[in-house]
DNA sequence: CCCGTGCCCTGGCGGC
DNA sequence: TGCCGCCAGGGCACGG
């Protein structure tokens, strides 16, 4: 569930509060989270130098190594002193500070990597993610959408064609630019592109401006929540009226995903 | 290359 | 009340 604007908060949330410490061990309950093998002997030692976020993944810029966490649907950082082991903890990283940085998962879809700082960028998967929103240049993701079929809600949702969209955003960029998420790429016109990546620019800097979204069980650190979920115009509004024709808002599947739609305002 | 499907996971919910 | 099956979904592997 956590968008770019999650993400990004949960690096700015993050940041301040390990800034310079140093990993002196780390517990692992969840082998399948960490991709990298002898990760543990790996990072140990290494001090948090930065947080960096690219799309949807977090970079932890160490003294050798990045790591880099997916929080996936519902990865959670919490900071905390030293007690008994909760839960859906998956991975603990013990600090110099006396202080712990744990990884909660209750789906244990997330992942993490350590990957060296020299090559980060050139090797998957950041060296294969598209430009964020407020990156892209039209002609270039139009030439990137003008041969494809699929439907362009889930072009979006492809993290090598633009990053930092998921479900939520999606929706809500789509809505805001009057384009049906069914609608082929081949459809799109150059026009429209320039109105997909402004409002996906301008709704993700606005969610992540207050915090992102808190909807399910998702909040971005212990006791940070966001406040984007009232700002929302489309997603989990099933049978709510559109703000902009009172059209009731409908529920449909695009590639499998939930997708909320205005049938009025949104034409294919 | 392009696209669709299934997998990874678990808690929560609807149905009986 | 209890149990079963299904759903949620980001990214990737795999197959047609």
């Amino acid at each position: 569930m956590p968008e770019l604007p999650e993400v990004e908060t949960v690096r700015q949330t993050l940041l301040p509060l390990l800034k310079n410490k140093v990993i002196v061990d780390v517990d692992i309950y969840w082998d399948n989270c960490v991709i990298t093998k002898d990760f543990k002997h790996k990072i140990t030692g290494q001090h948090i130098q930065d947080i960096l976020r690219y799309g949807k993944y977090l970079v932890f810029v160490l003294d050798e190594d990045v790591m880099i966490s997916h929080l996936r649907m519902e990865g959670k950082y919490y900071i905390h002193q030293p007690r008994k082991k909760a839960h859906h903890e998956h991975v603990v990283f013990h600090l110099n500070s006396d202080e712990y940085l744990t990884y909660h998962d209750t789906r244990k879809f997330g992942k993490f990597e350590l990957i060296s700082k020299s090559m980060y960028l050139e090797v998957p998967p950041l060296s294969l993610l598209g430009k964020e929103p407020k990156d892209s240049d039209s002609r270039s993701l139009y030439q990137k959408l003008t041969h494809k079929r699929i439907p362009i809600k889930m072009a979006f949702l492809d993290q090598h064609i633009i990053a930092g969209l998921g479900n939520i955003y999606v929706d809500e960029t789509l809505y805001r630019a009057k384009i049906h998420p069914l609608k082929p790429c081949d459809k799109i016109t150059q026009k429209e592109v320039v109105s997909l990546i402004k409002h996906a620019t301008d709704v993700l800097e606005h969610a992540t401006s207050l915090g992102g979204s808190t909807i399910r069980t998702y909040h971005a650190v212990h006791g940070v929540d966001g406040k984007f979920q009232n700002e929302l115009k489309v997603h989990t509004k099933k049978d709510e009226p559109c703000e902009r024709c009172q059209t009731p808002i409908i529920k449909i599947k695009v590639g499998g995903r939930g997708t909320y739609v205005c049938p009025t305002c949104q034409k294919q």
